[in-house]
DNA sequence: ATTACATCAGTGTATCTACACTTAAGATGT
DNA sequence: ACATCTTAAGTGTAGATACACTGATGTAAT
């Protein structure tokens, strides 16, 4: 016989819960940069991946892809990254320009004390494996239904 | 000296990227009920407290109060949630309609499939731990800063 | 009583999120 | 060549999120 679950423990609500409240404090430590923790994480991934198709990046992301074109669209008319032709005549590159390279070096530090509060508030060990299930999920996640 | 982080490590990111995921696979299974899971989350709290105020409600899911404030508009125009007056003539209560309670209860089972899959797909172990990280997170993150 | 402070809730504005649907272009089979 | 399928991206619509600010009510201090 099926369990029943106790709706305290959902998975979905003790992750959002967490996401909302630690967003606050990463955007908080970012707020001089000009960047959200999202366009942080967004710039992150394009310089490490460099010029990267939408849906690329969005896979990339774990975000949905028509969610990441309103993301762009704010970099965009910032200046901060450029989308321009990609592989063939349907898809189109994203890079950041020297704007978004620049508003990420100012991020970087900002980003790093927050991550630091972050490790120090939980402990290396459970921020360690906070990470691990935290990236399991995110693998697993897509793959249910 | 402190030690530079790996903005792939970050935990900001992991948690939002997680969040997306899993909550669209939590909304998915709740299709059928009509509620989002971010109303199933606020539908449990309510049925669990009693009629309670905002700002009480909004602490107890980590959720900013302005927020919560939009998002009840949304259940209170389909008549799922009532908001009265509460102990003085500042604060409003809130409580569950009985259509709010029929909503809830005929969601329920469609949650228990979702949740159930999820420590399927993870293990146990992982979502014990999981869980056990998520409410350590939510309950450190407020004290900093 | 009056002033000062704290608490409760709502609004303006902006970002983040994603489903359903559409359009355009490449790939495949006959 | 054509029809079909697949892939890439954008739009309409709607909900979720939170900061800054406002207004109203309660509480405390003098």
């Amino acid at each position: 016989m099926p369990k029943i679950q106790n709706p305290g423990d959902c998975a979905c609500f003790n992750l959002r819960r967490a996401s909302r409240l630690v967003a606050q404090v990463y955007d908080r430590y970012l707020l001089p940069s000009g960047l959200t923790n999202t366009q942080f994480a967004l710039f992150v991934a394009l310089s490490k991946l460099g010029p990267f198709s939408i849906t690329g990046l969005a896979e990339s992301l774990g975000m949905e892809r028509t969610t990441l074109t309103r993301n762009l669209k704010l970099v965009e008319r910032q200046g901060l990254v450029g989308i321009g032709p990609g592989k063939d005549a349907r898809s189109r590159d994203v890079r950041l320009t020297d704007a978004g390279k620049a508003a990420l070096e100012k991020a970087m530090p900002l980003w790093n004390q927050a991550q630091i509060r972050m490790v120090k508030t939980l402990g290396p060990d459970h921020f360690g494996s906070l990470l691990t299930e935290l990236r399991t999920v995110a693998e697993a996640a897509p793959t249910i239904q």
